[in-house]
DNA sequence: CATGAATGAGGGTTCATTCAT
DNA sequence: CATGAATGAACCCTCATTCAT
């Protein structure tokens, strides 16, 4: 139904697109208005049920799209050269607050989707979204160096507690950033910390030498 | 004002309160509608809005009446005896698990409420939840054994770690539960899982003897 | 139906009357609400009901009522024992004026009443003001001094004239005064400045000597 | 934002315009019911909303809109060639009742408006009546010949009279037709005695010849 | 392709009035 | 006498969607 969509004048469908995500990352879906997307991307009524055939259409449509947006640049700048777990996940870390700083509103929107409460878009969200999961998870951990970790260790959970520390870390982080109502985070500060909490991993985790 | 509400039929408080939760629940502040509250209940229109002045104080009243339920069962449940850290957590773990066990209902509301978008309801929310937080982890590491860990170990951190890692696990469980639409997850099962776990750490982080 | 009201602690009927009397003259009939009112009364809704039997009922009471107060103090010191028209239409001003200044809710109350809109009010009003209005005036032109004017004079229309000169100068100092938020005019001033309308008046009807 | 709503099918337009009318006429701005406009009119409620941004912005439209039409015709119609003060407050009574014969209905939203008791809607009322005040206000004493008058005459104050003498006949005549349930009074009658009146004080005023 | 007029159900809230206690 | 819980229609306004032009 959509597929109209894409060809059509780049221009306006950058207008659309923007005013869409603007509207939808402020006021999540259902309490998103129609009527305000096309007033902000200057088209008309009509125009907007012309390429979606409703607002869920358009609001999926909208996911979809900014998720490939921030994949392609992702696999593009991700760095899986190095075999060590660590840096690796310390690069996504890096990676994923750069793509933050330069598609703010992209991430805003995002967030939203994810804590969307409505259910009429809930369950077709979630559907992309672990297809999404699936496939950058499968890259991050292919090949890497497990002669690092000391003999016997189980290496799975391991690498859960890793990640979860980091996770754990990044949303501290994020939280208080909201607090004090920056837009991002003081970067070089949170990085300092996050090494020093890798390094105690790395102790408890990597053989000695 | 809504303070006549309290002294209102038990039975119909029920019915009002539990209506009001399930449809805050299901759709968020802004998409619940009162008129599928009241239809729910079983009772007018201008009964809901007798007792509660407008939509967000009935909501507000809610999230603290189901705080102070959840609260007080909390610390009538709690067992914090034990000064191992790992003893403590373990209990909070299986504590919050018997509650959500036991009111399925009022955790869906709480979690829709932790994630609530709406502007209007947002801030007074933070204030309790804040206070709610203080309240319940003053206690959590209160006297706890320091003598275990390893000496030179960087405590606050660790401890960070280590609820990182039960939070992330404890999510990792609750997300296979609803995937496989279990209302509530394999008990026994998880907590041998989660035992594994807390052995990984304390092996990294407790003396050996 | 209201006459039970009469043999009401009176107190108590002050309290309901003074918190109509304000509620009314504050929203005009309509958008008065019964609900503000018991409140400011401190009696409860069922009470109202009980002494009249609806808004429109306690409406008119309060109308009667007040205009009865007014008409009672009106009389008692209403001066007309000179024959001078003049005299007496000077008397009335004074008069009116004073009772505003002791009076002011219930003038609010009355003006707000002369203006109401409502149709469902409207009508009853009428007849009780027409009659008001009969009584009063009567007396008015009662045994004065036909001697003074002109020989030949339209005595009825000239008294119109004199009437509609001092209304016209009452109302353009009220809308003086409420547009400079005075809430009573400066009674000295305006007093002079309607003397010199009354000497002009004089100076055309009655004869020179 | 009502701008969309001149360039729509002028048929509709009237009607919608004729619904608001008569409804706010004969409730006042705060009880008029827009549901009961759209009955009127004819048209879904969806509709109002679409043209006016809400009731008291269709309101003022209206006010403002009236406002033009009756001032259109008239400065038309009125007649200020003579230079006689009482020629021209005749022909200006008599305008004024030719135009409340032509549209009693927006007669009677005027004289709604102008005793209009709602805060919301009484300041931005005010500020157009009284701009129109001043535009007709200050043709009607432009260059009037002030020789009729007898030396020394108070001009100011004089006409003062005048006005509200003939004003208080015009309301005169208003009441009785009102109260005889006619649309429009005996016009000719109600002429001569109005002229009588004139007489009357063009002997007080004007030089004897 | 593109417009925007048109719909009508639904939103939260207020209200005078009733009636069991 | 007095209470206040309970009703449900009415209030203004918003909305996604349709369709004639």
């Amino acid at each position: 139904m959509s597929s109209k969509f894409v060809s059509l004048n780049p221009e306006k469908q950058e207008r659309i697109l923007n005013a869409s995500l603007k509207e939808f990352a402020l006021k999540g879906y259902e309490n998103a208005s129609t009527n305000e997307i096309v007033k902000l991307a200057g088209i008309s009524k009509g125009l907007l049920f012309h390429y979606f055939a409703n607002k869920k259409e358009l609001y999926l449509f909208l996911y979809n799209h900014f998720v490939d947006v921030l994949m392609k640049e992702f696999f593009n700048e991700l760095d899986f050269t190095g075999r060590d777990i660590f840096e690796r996940l310390k690069n996504l870390m890096i990676l994923k607050n750069r793509l933050m700083a330069r598609h703010p509103e992209i991430f805003n929107f995002m967030m939203s989707a994810s804590m969307e409460a409505s259910e009429e878009v809930k369950e077709a969200l979630n559907d992309s979204k672990t297809e999404l999961m699936h496939t950058s998870y499968g890259r991050l951990f292919e090949n890497i160096d497990l002669t690092k970790f000391r003999e016997g260790t189980d290496i799975q959970r391991t690498i859960n507690i890793i990640m979860w520390t980091l996770e754990g870390f990044s949303n501290q982080e994020l939280e208080k950033a909201k607090k004090l109502n920056k837009d991002s985070l003081d970067f070089d500060e949170a990085f300092k910390e996050a090494e020093v909490y890798i390094d105690m991993l790395k102790k408890s985790f990597y053989k000695s030498h």
